[in-house]
DNA sequence: TTTTGCATTCTACATTTGTAGAATAAATAT
DNA sequence: ATATTTATTCTACAAATGTAGAATGCAAAA
């Protein structure tokens, strides 16, 4: 089960905030702010979703991500890898390294990694 | 306004044809292929969208995308590294280079072309 | 202890998405 | 000329999504 827009908004928030209660999160809303209501019933959605846990305090709840960032946005690109380009992960380097505008700094830097990267192989 | 799954699942297969009726959209599909109706609400929707259009051709249309694979990819990227990367394309790249795991040939290929890269700025 | 604030659960409802049957029309094959 | 194939439009409906009010309970502040 995937998450949907307005859910993963919120996990965007989540993310960022590692932990937060119900208060907390609302308030990392950028204006216009949704109801209180709307983020329990996304919260409640996402848990059954298996993307959201927590931990119950006191009399309110300590929310957190059950799923990584960095895991989620791994499986969006394979994703899209694979639907965009035939499931080949060199193609999509190759695509997206003579279309994206990175300045010469910013390309410099990043065959900098790849040859770090290649030291490590 | 965005496509939704089915929607985008349709429209890789218009990009790939480029150009097609009805009937060869239908069987481009992979069983348990839709029924045509089904198809035909999809296009619809995707014409309302902007994302299609058709000329008609005798009594049948032939259809074609108005946007192309390209831009729309490059359009879900950016909306990822925004969210994902905090619209720094260089911190999405540095990831990807470390993360994804690219043989050593990729790799090199990866620098050459970046090196092609720099040497045309 | 009365008010105020906050969280939770329930209920609700409009919109969007996934899917397709029925009706219709035209084209083609028999 | 009739049956068959194919496309189009209309209508429909369940599920998912976006959004939030009402009711309830409890805790902290006044």
């Amino acid at each position: 089960m995937e998450l949907s827009n307005a859910e993963e908004q919120l996990m965007q928030i989540l993310w960022r905030k590692e932990t937060a209660y119900m208060k907390e999160l609302l308030e990392a809303y950028p204006d216009p702010k949704p109801a209180l209501t709307t983020v329990a019933t996304l919260l409640k959605r996402m848990q059954d979703k298996n993307f959201v846990d927590y931990i119950q305090k006191g009399r309110s709840r300590e929310y957190f991500p059950k799923v990584s960032k960095k895991k989620y946005f791994s499986k969006q690109m394979n994703g899209m890898i694979k639907n965009f380009f035939n499931d080949s992960t060199a193609q999509f380097a190759s695509f997206f390294t003579t279309e994206s505008d990175l300045s010469e700094k910013e390309l410099r830097e990043l065959r900098e990694l790849i040859d770090r990267q290649l030291k490590n192989k």
